[in-house]
DNA sequence: GTGGTCTAGACCACC
DNA sequence: GTGGTCTAGACCACA
């Protein structure tokens, strides 16, 4: 875990295990590590953990079957890919605009963005 | 999620005189306000704004001369225009194209981004 | 802390901390006292204790991880080694060799510093 | 004038008018700027030159002739020289030594002062 | 008038 | 428990 990183470890941990859910590493109905396994991983508090659990259950990511252990909701995929996707084009992309324009950056700056999204439209 | 990416105050304040520079409503050499005055005009403490004005300082993008204020460095631009932009480029795009990766975003949800790069372009 | 200095608080704790980590007192990795609990211990507010380690965090001597604490870097002494040392050959050195110009200083007036000399070198 | 410099403005002033004299570049009985000349010179402010005067005078370092102007004491040169020495040994010095304990200097750091040491030996 | 430092106390988010 | 931010108010030295 990268604790040079400003954005809070909690935080990091759910972003790595969205990561992970939509790029398809974990697959609905699959089982995430328990809190212990985790914490020990990456050498961080199980209460740290624990609430990034807590977190993603609550915005119905992961379902706690009790003792038993966290697993990716039916619904994960699906409700990720819109919901963060239209919290992208409405919070980051105005402030990106407006990033172009005072650093007068220009689409040869841009260029690995633009490839990505060409791979994107491709598939 | 209210997580809230609210940006400290002494960021917002270095952030805003930032932009001020990079869009050239203020030059090098300018008188930027005072502590007391831009604290009184915002309504925040004298503190939080020193804080910004020691950031900027030592960011090499403002001066200071003793008991007359801060002045925008004559560097300052050219500064910011380099090293931001490389920043951006160095830190943000990846993440960006990451996330347009994973959200599977395309051309057409960048359009406002594609746009104001065109209209840099034709400057 | 010793107030008598003409240095300001804040730099005092930085010396003394640098100090402790150039004479090996403290080695990387090592914890060091909380804003808190230094703040207590030499009566001092921990806004002050805090603009100390800040000011190191930035200087790359010290790392913070969240709610734990700061550790004293790896790099801390190696840097600390080799910065101060050139800055002080570049910066310290030539103001040394004009006072002692002006001044008429001689041999048997740097005693101490010689003495100190040689033992640096019988190590 | 240099603002970048963290000595406060009007001590600048005095250590450069006590090298003039130090150096002999101001002999005894010179008179030296009139304050509103050398504000203007070095674009600052009258008082903050008028500060660094009154400081001088009250050194005995310069006489003050009503209406014609300022002038280097009788014992300006005399007097620098041992009480500026005398401060440097007894403040600086041990400080000195610090320092090259700290950062394992040696002699070979010190080589420039060395040889100015010898310089100033062989007068 | 300006910046610069410090205190005391509060509140927050995080581990 | 930890760091981090902010406020309110004070005092200082300097221009």
């Amino acid at each position: 875990m990268e604790f040079g990183d400003h954005k809070t470890i909690f935080l990091q941990i759910r972003d790595w295990l969205v990561d992970q859910i939509l790029t398809g590493k974990l697959a609905p109905g699959d089982r995430i590590p328990s809190v212990r396994e985790l914490a020990a991983d990456i050498e961080v508090n199980r209460n740290t953990v624990m609430r990034s659990y807590a977190l993603m259950e609550q915005e119905g990511i992961i379902d706690n079957r009790r003792g038993i252990g966290f697993f990716v909701s039916d619904q994960a995929r699906q409700r990720l890919a819109t919901d963060e996707k239209a919290q992208f084009i409405r919070d980051e992309l105005p402030k990106l605009v407006h990033q172009a324009k005072v650093l007068r950056l220009t689409l040869a700056d841009f260029e690995p963005l633009i490839q990505q999204l060409h791979e994107n439209q491709n598939q």
